[in-house]
DNA sequence: ACTAATTGTAACAAAGTGAAACAAAGATGT
DNA sequence: ACATCTTTGTTTCACTTTGTTACAATTAGT
């Protein structure tokens, strides 16, 4: 789909080289050199982005970006000779996407114009994939996309959040001693509380592997899924098989 | 809305200092130094923004980068000590919305994460199209254009509005937890009054999703649709087949 | 055999969530 | 305009999850 910019800057020269260089580069384009063009332009045409320089003469490009938002969420990036750090807070507190000081390369203006255009088009982190498949191991079958637990025939016992996370760590290290630092990442991913956790001889892991213990062991008090490894952690101490995991 | 960054640095003392500017800023933030963590965290938590350095122990900026846009379209500020054009255009090629080089002054970044999160929130210039399309998931259909809940032989429920901004949000991040502070802004969009709730302590949600499990559960009292995250939000717990949703 | 370290476990506390009842606000019908 | 019904949020109590603590049991080293 060929995409439309309107280049705006009073520059005559400038505005001639950005638009041949836009055109090669294989966009469509507009251009203007008055606040009026602007609004006729816009009004009559669809418009992918606006490359729009801060100063011009009879209106500056601030002031026209302000008015363009109260009605109109087309991208703007503005191209300026001001580059101080308060004229650049100033262009984007008006609504602008980006900000880009003269002079400038002309390839980096490109991919700049790219990001901004691609995601106007694109939306936001909703596609986001979570991880799927199913282990195996020993009379167990746990999916991990519903985190649900469940005999092989079916029947499903209830693990909370804890649980859950604990059993994929060792359902991710099958037959490893892991230490409980390395479970405390699995339970703590940002790793804030779970550091605070590790660094004060807590006992929670140890609790949390004994209610795991409850729920999937035939005989917690002599376990042979979670073994307990002296001195290091515990291995899950199964062979597990993994189906569409990743 | 309280909005999510993910910062990505392997300066534990950079890492810090960005993590308590932008939470002074209005952001929640969570921190990763390697890519197996950010892994973790964007596949459990909702991010609105990442903020990545380029130069990583683990693994370049640039491969993550590359990687993630595999499949996850979340907004991607790069921030590096390279700041040749090639250097940048190398990052933008990568699939980055912006890229910021170190040294940089803290208020003009905060205003580019906030340029980048809003474009990524409101799409293009010819948006305030209507919404329409159809979430299949489990055993039911829901019709956006007309808000409609049925079973896929056709028998249909009667949802509440709040309950259809609730079914709607769900639907919109399968999979992913989301916090109360996000179900508020899918509920209040205009942002006042979700702001209040959400700020202090109120229920209002749990007694929505426990109105909403009553109505689609099989069994509200074991509910396998809406599961609750401990300590962080709910899951819609199966996956969502979009027809046609925009 | 003794000692120290490690682990198991029960009880407790704190935080988080479900559900029912109630109140307030909003929508609808006459 | 008023009455009734529906929707939505608050409150309270009960239940669940998670971590701490204290004591008992086990393990490993001397």
């Amino acid at each position: 789909m060929l995409r439309t910019i309107l280049v705006v800057d009073d520059d005559l020269e400038l505005l001639d080289l950005l638009a041949k260089f836009l055109r090669t580069s294989g966009f469509s384009v507009f251009t203007a050199n008055s606040s009026q063009t602007v609004s006729e332009i816009i009004s009559r045409r669809r418009i992918d982005l606006i490359l729009l320089d801060v100063m011009l003469e009879d209106e500056s490009g601030i002031d026209i970006c302000l008015k363009l938002r109260e009605d109109n969420l087309v991208p703007v990036i503005f191209i300026s000779a001001l580059s101080s750090n308060s004229d650049r807070i100033r262009g984007y507190d008006a609504g602008a996407d980006d900000y880009i000081v003269k002079p400038f390369n002309l390839e980096l203006l490109l991919v700049r114009i790219k990001a901004v255009i691609s995601r106007s088009q694109r939306g936001t982190s909703i596609s986001h994939r979570r991880r799927s498949g199913t282990f195996r191991f020993s009379s167990w079958e746990f999916k991990v996309e519903s985190s649900r637990l469940s005999t092989q025939n079916g029947f499903e016992i209830s693990l909370s959040r804890k649980e859950i996370a604990l059993l994929f760590a060792f359902l991710s290290n099958p037959l490893i001693p892991i230490t409980r630092e390395e479970i405390f990442s699995y339970l703590y991913p940002d790793g804030k509380k779970g550091i605070d956790l590790a660094s004060k001889d807590s006992r929670a892991i140890d609790v949390l592997v004994g209610r795991l213990r409850s729920k999937i062991e035939q005989d917690p008090k002599n376990p042979k899924l979670i073994v307990t490894e002296h001195g290091i952690g515990y291995v899950l101490s199964t062979s597990v098989e993994k189906i569409d995991v990743y």
